[in-house]
DNA sequence: GAATAAATTTAGACAAGGCTAAATTTATTA
DNA sequence: TAATAAATTTAGCCTTGTCTAAATTTATTC
């Protein structure tokens, strides 16, 4: 069908879309940690494939072809962590490397009978939608919560940052996906926000604040 | 660590041990479907790295640390079978196919727990033992149905053909892994033979009695 | 609206794995 | 044991995906 590289810059143009209509090339050689010359060569497969619009110098976006087939590895992605976490009993933290390399395993079949068996779970162990066996999700409405007014209260319901230093420190501080938080205050000088949560009062990072997302 | 084609080759080496003592590029060419020239130049790359003894035109086997890796790759293919039909109810004709794609999945750490998941199993859909994680297996002493005499008795524990064609001819005649069976006559003509089951009494070629292994 | 800077593409190479055809080595046979 | 056959290796080429360096296009800036 497709090989492993291709899909890997299906899927990341597929995230990169997400914050800009026309993906550069420059970016998708940032994100994918490889040299613009490689992308520009990946690049004009793809859209012989006729899995992207590629017009050269404009950058890229996804065919509807090419977004079934990057939509399909997402769905991979998130059950198999979903897989480990649940069933294996990993850490949130543990399992994305891991998902890495399962979400190319090939059989659709396989992957609708794990969704069964694990009771088509809606989202990840990261508060991530997980696409149905057709493809469909959900975009929760969820804002970062730095964008939170003070006394305005939420939910914890997904992470930008999935690195498992970030997800460690989260968990640390019991700031979990489900967690119901207010702002309580948010410091002038820094634009640090304090937290109050059903156990305690928590000062956190604007940084750490742009990367935790709230459904209110 | 190592290519996915490189593990590819360690397993077949390993497998094709079973039988001879060196493994010839011939042989192995055929059995990973692949050019007699392409074998040469992966056993250079093989010996190169000293996961194999290979002397030309001589053949090649497996270095104690070859043997390793490929034991490993055994263990994750069969633990991935067991899973696909004990946890997600596949056919065991079904799953030899995606356990291909899913024993090269390289978390060490992911296996053990998935060991663990299932509780350990110590034989695969197919009858085959699963190496433990330190690779330790016992190798079951089992004759092909083909080799016992008339008034026998056994017990149905393994299959040396493992394509889906058999299998599922195997299910038909509930011919499945232990079941017990008795030889009650080998014709003489073509050596069919005549077996005695708990419900049934069935016939079967010769060709197939080669192919199921029997434990006494 | 040039001139510079930044982004992107092109050219040319390389490693992994595979293939065909030719050369070489080993095995068989008369 | 010499001649032939079979098995194996070598030589040379191809595709995928990557890289560096050079060329080109687009964006900025004075
Ligand atoms: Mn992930
Ligand atoms: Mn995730
Ligand atoms: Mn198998
Ligand atoms: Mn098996």
């Amino acid at each position: 069908m497709n090989t492993l590289a291709e899909e890997n810059y299906l899927k990341s143009i597929y995230h990169l879309s997400l914050d800009t209509e026309n993906v550069s090339t420059n970016q998708l050689a940032a994100f994918i940690n490889t040299k613009a010359s490689s992308v520009t060569d990946m690049l004009k497969k793809l859209a012989e494939k006729a899995l992207i619009n590629y017009t050269p110098y404009q950058g890229v976006n996804l065919t509807v072809a090419g977004e079934k087939i990057a939509v399909n590895i997402i769905r991979k992605h998130r059950l198999w962590e979903y897989f480990l976490v649940e069933k294996l009993d990993f850490k949130w933290d543990e399992v994305h490397e891991m998902a890495e390399e399962m979400e190319h395993i090939s059989s659709n079949e396989l992957i609708d009978r794990l969704d069964k068996f694990m009771g088509y779970p809606k989202h990840d162990p990261h508060g991530d939608p997980i696409p149905d066996c057709n493809g469909l999700f959900k975009i929760h409405n969820l804002k970062p919560l730095s964008a939170i007014a003070v006394n305005e209260s939420g939910v914890i319901c997904g992470v930008r940052d999935h690195s498992p230093a970030f997800l460690q420190y989260l968990e640390k501080q019991s700031l979990i996906i489900g967690k119901k938080i207010t702002v309580a205050e948010i410091i002038e000088f820094d634009h640090s926000v304090v937290l109050q949560t059903t156990d305690k009062e928590i000062q956190i990072s604007r940084e750490v604040a742009n990367n935790l997302l709230i459904a209110l």
